[in-house]
DNA sequence: TTTTTAAATTAGAATAATTCCAAACTATTG
DNA sequence: CAATAGTTTGGAATTATTCTAATTTAAAAA
């Protein structure tokens, strides 16, 4: 197994997931560090350009594997889409609806005073900051 | 007509919209001061049991004429469905990802400093803070 | 190694929310 | 009341996503 793999397939692993080419690829281009938010169409578009064949089918699983392990975020800003982040630090979004571009913010940049109580039967799993831009020209 | 229809018959005339019996209908389970947040699906349910028969495609035409007229607001919380809130005051939202069910919290119980310059080439529309839950039983 | 087996991939069908369309209807204007 | 411009509607179309059943593949066992 070459080399730039290495961390990629530790981390599968790691999260229970079998080491297959197609989850190398993903893996690849999602967990080398780089703070990314891609869509289902979008990644795939980007795996095929690297002229690995990996059906959409198997970007969805793969993508709700490796949330559901950790390894991702799911954003939802827009109905009907899906964003994924790579980036897992405490931090919230902007959001431009004109462009579809999502940018990070530093949790620390948003200091979020306490938080009222959670009603009666929920505990908090998350807390999201959404700012919405639109682009001015 | 009848008293009941005056104030959202007002309110209609005055986004620009015709008071017809279908968005008389809507308006009258949507702008009446209650807070509310309903799906298309559930506010279509709702107007049917009101004896009233008013299409789905008009139910989606009325929740997007009416946010745009800023009579209400569109929550993404969850991929692939649109909830549509009624309150129009700052405020934000605890959602049960369990549930499905939004609670608002008052702009006032998150103090929020001050935001991050938005990026170059776009301006702030809008801030939102959802606060995630899981049911715990 | 080979064989076995359990998991993963895939193409294409299925689903779900929403929008589009063109025809029929209705509120307003003249 | 007639003309017109805006609305409503059923059903088809669209879009993102999930499901399905058959095939392939990685890991474990022999």
């Amino acid at each position: 197994m070459s080399r730039p793999y290495q961390k990629v397939c530790e981390k599968l692993r790691h999260a229970g997931l079998r080491p297959t080419r197609q989850r190398l690829a993903l893996g690849k281009l999602l967990l080398d560090g780089e703070d990314r938010h891609v869509t289902a169409e979008q990644l795939h578009q980007n795996v095929m350009e690297t002229g690995m064949q990996v059906s959409l089918a198997t970007v969805y699983n793969t993508l709700n594997q490796f949330t559901r392990a950790g390894l991702l975020k799911e954003i939802v800003v827009e109905s009907g889409r899906s964003y994924f982040d790579t980036n897992m630090r405490a931090h919230h979004h902007f959001f431009c609806e004109d462009t579809g571009r999502l940018t990070d913010i530093d949790a620390a940049s948003i200091p979020l005073g306490a938080i009222p109580a959670a009603p009666d039967g929920t505990e908090v799993t998350g807390i999201e900051v959404i700012v919405r831009l639109r682009s001015c020209n």
